[in-house]
DNA sequence: TCTGGGGTCCTAGGACCC
DNA sequence: TCTGGGGTCCTAGGACCC
């Protein structure tokens, strides 16, 4: 039997939770991100459609886009509704005939076995949109990563198909950061070599890729360009390695004690978050990045695994004290990585 | 484009050990 | 001590994604 793997994508979907309770929104540029402040240093999270037509997009500066649409309602995220909407979304897709692996709050894949995926697709995008009031978009193909590009061609909700047979007539013409994985600063590099294209990466040889972006990563990228992907559609959630808290400040601090102070906040704050979810971390690492944009960390191990305050923030003082130098800040982080629980006993 | 906040994974160099 | 070769762990930084 064939196996499909499907990827479900929700569109514009913080923007479009905002629209669903506050339904005189509809229509209008609807800029989501940040403290909802456009006036406020921040970015944009999700811009609706009627937005993206003035050139808003995901990660344009707040300030940017009120340029750009003086007009916009601005809005700040709301991160708890989200995460209700997604879960209520979720539970709709589970109901779907395969397996369901959640990717994140917007998206999901489903591996199926159904002989006809594009039922099942549209079958989804009613029952989401009639229980949710939320559109998607369907990508259709054999792997996660076709069926998570063609979900990028179907939008706004619709359903397309990239398969193995059509990927190098479809793929193979379009420019290398149209991937997953290819952002701005590997495409830059690609097109150092003089390659452009999807095509030209996927005749690339391994060792060439290799040499410039590593043992691993270049001869991923190689399988990406071929539409290659053997990773396997997973319900299990996955573990978390880290979990952290940052704060950009509206005003660039240069006062070492105030800029300590803020450090001390955050660990405390991821520290309760720890206790809150049950996990411990075994270091905790510290960010400053100065107002030239220039970023450090410094982490410090623990001595065990531990999510008392007092020792986070403990650590996260030491790190700090090592890290800082005078100058100008602008953002300031704390991350905690997280003892990985033992996997359970296999029975042969 | 004066550039968020939450994450994940990979890389490369040095320490350390045999 | 004019000093190899390999494996593994730790750490800071980078790239990417949503």
């Amino acid at each position: 039997v064939s196996h499909y793997v499907l990827h479900i994508d929700f569109d514009e979907f913080i923007a479009a939770v905002e629209v669903l309770r506050r339904p005189e929104l509809r229509g209008r540029p609807v800029v989501v991100g940040g403290a909802g402040d456009p006036t406020r240093r921040g970015v944009v999270a999700t811009a609706s459609y009627e937005a993206r037509r003035f050139g808003i997009g995901s990660g344009t500066p707040l300030r940017t886009a009120l340029r750009r649409c003086p007009e916009a309602v601005f809005l700040p995220m709301d991160r708890p509704a989200y995460e209700e909407a997604s879960a209520r979304a979720m539970i709709v897709l589970a109901e779907a005939p395969g397996v369901l692996e959640v990717a994140g709050w917007d998206e999901a894949f489903l591996a199926t076995k159904h002989e006809h995926p594009e039922e099942i697709g549209s079958a989804l995008q009613r029952d989401l949109l009639e229980r949710t009031g939320l559109n998607c978009s369907v990508g259709i193909g054999d792997n996660k990563l076709q069926a998570k590009l063609a979900s990028s061609f179907a939008k706004p909700a619709g359903i397309s198909r990239l398969g193995s047979d059509t990927w190098d007539e479809v793929m193979g013409t379009r420019p290398t950061d149209a991937l997953w994985g290819v952002g701005r600063k590997r495409a830059r590099r690609l097109a150092a070599m003089g390659i452009t294209t999807v095509g030209e990466l996927a005749e690339v040889p391994d060792a060439t890729l290799a040499a410039t972006f590593g043992p691993t990563t270049g001869p991923w990228l190689r399988r990406v360009a071929r539409g290659e992907d053997h990773s396997t559609v997973v319900s299990a959630r996955r573990l978390p390695r880290s979990r952290g808290r940052e704060k950009t400040f509206d005003q660039n601090i240069a006062e070492r004690g105030a800029v300590r102070t803020e450090v001390s906040m955050l660990a405390r704050d991821v520290a309760s978050d720890l206790r809150d979810q049950g996990l411990e971390a075994t270091r905790v690492i510290v960010k400053i990045r100065y107002a030239p944009f220039l970023t450090r960390t410094r982490g410090v191990a623990l001595d065990r695994a531990a999510a008392e305050q007092a020792i986070i923030e403990h650590a996260a003082e030491a790190a700090f004290d090592a890290l800082y130098e005078p100058g100008s800040v602008r953002l300031v982080g704390v991350r905690c990585e997280l003892k990985r629980v033992e996997p359970p006993p296999r029975i042969d």
